[in-house]
DNA sequence: AACTGAAAGGTCAGGAAAGGTCAAAGCCGT
DNA sequence: ACGGCTTTGACCTTTCCTGACCTTTCAGTT
């Protein structure tokens, strides 16, 4: 984990752990001056890393006194944990997606490491024997089998 | 067992021997250096032999700082119950096996009551969405991905 | 109220640095 | 000679980082 970026990410992060209500306040110049590099490198990272995919929303402001906010969302469910699921996952989900929301409860603490990896391998083995076009949806079934599993009580 | 494959298979394996939490990260770059070889080398070692069947996960990030890294599964589909699972299920279940066989684990102690109905909910749900001729080998994904889960450790 | 300049943040394209793919050639045992 | 692993190399995609240029907001001036 050497590049900036990710350096970027872990600080923000940890700021937001530290943080009441899960939101941070920041200078996108301040940021980019303290990490020795272009302004648009913090863009660069908020675009990639703490999108709504992720589990957070960023919302901005130009000008002077101009800020960057950046809001934790909780995955927490406030309906049932089932429909909830379901509306993030739906029928079909992309191999990448599934990483992204795999990452987001491991990071929310809802599963460990070796939970994560083991559902991606389950996901990896049982969606490779199959035909390209049934994937999508037989991944999206597996993750929301295994995750209402996982997450249930 | 001269291969350059089965050279740079044992390192790795050396390697992951020796690791924290059975768990390496590298470059193929480096690696591919390192034995004198193009980089599609390692990805061929890679592919034919750190599989999810072999018990384990690759995850990858290519770019300016990418890396490899080989996750060895702590729940290494032990022989037993992996082949076990995969002789009771195989590639494809009717809706009566599926039932006949969690009411086993059940009886055999190996589940609880909730986990049963809980997975049969679940499989009912996910199985009915899909053309029926693919109900058979969804059923059996979903089937072996959640008894493995429940199962492992 | 309108204007203007400074101080934010936004966008986008391009170059560099990984890793991925795939087909063709090579090698080896039967 | 054949079939199946191995190896290689040409070409592709993804990710990171920077820099030039654009837009928005605010405060002060006229």
């Amino acid at each position: 984990m050497g590049n900036l970026a990710d350096y970027i990410e872990s600080y923000l992060k940890r700021l937001l752990k530290g943080a009441e209500q899960g939101m941070i306040e920041l200078q996108r110049r301040e940021l980019a001056e303290m990490f020795r590099c272009v302004p648009s490198q913090i863009s660069y990272v908020l675009g990639t890393r703490f999108t709504p995919d992720r589990g957070y929303v960023v919302e901005t402001r130009r000008g002077g006194g101009g800020y960057i906010r950046i809001v934790r969302l909780s995955f927490r469910p406030s309906q049932d944990l089932a429909s909830l699921i379901e509306a993030e996952i739906g029928d079909e989900i992309t191999g990448r997606r599934a990483d992204a929301l795999l990452l987001r409860l491991e990071d929310e603490g809802l599963i460990d490491e070796g939970d994560r990896t083991f559902m991606r391998a389950v996901i990896d083995r049982e969606t490779e024997r199959i035909h390209p076009s049934y994937r999508a949806a037989v991944r999206a079934s597996l993750l929301k089998a295994m995750v209402m599993l996982v997450l249930r009580d």
